[in-house]
DNA sequence: CGATGGTTTGAAGCGACTCAATTTACGTGG
DNA sequence: CCACGTAAATTGAGTCGCTTCAAACCATCG
């Protein structure tokens, strides 16, 4: 069996037992493909499922009365949608296929099983869930405080940590499959805005475009304009429990 | 042996065992007080615990370069301040006593044989975080695409509601211990215009103000007003894992 | 009872929005 | 392989919400 997305996803930041690989793999049975801009499923749509992203890009938003959209937060191989589904029965915001994607669909109860048969995982999972929330939280910040320039800089340099990460993206280029619209739907701003934003970006020379492909010339020096901070690279695991306490009874009565 | 906050909170979602409250008691041994203001700890200091607040009012927050403040979230009695230092060796933000607060300190690694001992809890405590995530990813939405008044009244909303699950509010009028511009800090906005803001709403009748007292009149009127979605009342457990797995090696025996 | 921090009000300026038109890119069928 | 149709990108001009700057008012507390 080969690895899985969230096994190699977790690999980084830990040494997985053979047990626990075991049973990431095993949540990823059930494969279903999609073609881009497919929407998954909508905002308040009872859900049963939380899902794992095989390949491709997503994106979570929620509409508003007006039809404004908020795009929430993208998804990328390896990530799972737990936000979206497990506090609720019914789904907080939209999924959306940006390109064409592959998604593993679980029982949120198998995803229950995983606290208890591989605790550390569990507990993994929830210090992953936590950077993700800080990230949000910097994207918020972003929104609030900074202008167009600075945001629009914020995302591109955010999507690049996230696929270096996820990707092994090696150099500073990445395909972007978004439209203005959809990054000003990110980042709170309309389309035109997004434009002259990427124009006052593409001046400084820290960013060039191609059609969808964007390359950001000097990542550092962009980063230090923008006051950016990476999120992604590493995560704390020193207070994890001890590996794999249900799964072997053996183990279990010698504690 | 009284009961915890944490206890408190988790018992809203939960039939706890035993055991479990027995577990969530053990974590709020070491108590400490902060008054009014307090600094308990700063954005990018080294952090080895947690903190679960036992009354009182915090915040937490991030500095921008330009001296900005932005506010992230509130935190009241009951809630958990994982996601500041649970991912990294360093806290995310900034942690201040809003008003006078007791503080329970938990050492990262208890928490994280919670999820070890107490699977079903750890899965719980994912859950809520969850929650919050997409309270906060609520906040960005209004950030970033509503205007001043809506802003306010969906915090003004917000706060009432959490306060609701945790504070047994009964009626519609709470105190505020916030200053205009910490209101500003949390929504993006200058003190000047949550000012004007705060007068809007006054002006519609829907909200009173009496020095640090705040009522809404007609909850319901409001929230529809401004499109507000409770987040905080209920959240799903049905897809927890059985109770207790890893405590009793004679249970795991049979499994 | 002065001092300090918070609230309130005024006036002017700007960043981002709206509205609108034009150009460019791209997928599809002939 | 080109013509066409549609979606996306680009550019311009006018407007408005919020900010900035500034000053006056008010409450609480040592």
């Amino acid at each position: 069996m080969s690895a899985s997305q969230l096994e190699t996803r977790l690999s980084h930041h830990l040494d997985l037992t053979f047990a626990e690989r075991d049973a990431l793999r095993w949540l990823e049975r059930r494969e279903r493909s999609y073609p881009a801009g497919t929407l998954i499923f909508h905002e308040g749509e009872a859900i049963e499922n939380l899902y794992i992203v095989g390949s491709g890009w997503l994106h979570s938003s929620v509409t508003l009365r007006d039809g404004d959209r908020q795009i929430l937060r993208f998804y990328f191989i390896g990530d799972i949608t737990t936000t979206l589904s497990v506090a609720w029965q019914h789904s907080a915001a939209t999924l959306q296929a940006v390109s064409d994607t592959t998604l593993f669909e679980i029982p949120k109860a198998h995803f229950g099983d995983l606290f208890r048969k591989h605790p550390r995982l569990g507990a993994l999972l929830f210090a992953i869930s936590a950077s993700e929330q800080v990230s949000i939280g910097d994207r918020l910040t972003s929104i609030s405080k900074t202008d167009g320039f600075t945001r629009i800089a914020t995302l591109l340099l955010d999507i690049r940590s996230r696929l270096r990460v996820v990707d092994n993206l090696e150099g500073s280029a990445f395909e972007l499959p978004l439209t203005q619209k959809d990054i000003g739907d990110a980042v709170g701003l309309t389309k035109t805005h997004v434009n002259r934003s990427l124009k006052a970006l593409e001046a400084t020379g820290l960013v060039e475009r191609d059609g969808r492909v964007v390359r950001i010339t000097d990542v550092d020096r962009l980063a230090t304009l923008v006051d950016f901070r990476d999120r992604h690279a590493v995560i704390a695991t020193d207070w994890l429990p001890a590996v794999g306490a249900a799964v072997s009874p053996v183990l279990e009565k010698v504690t």
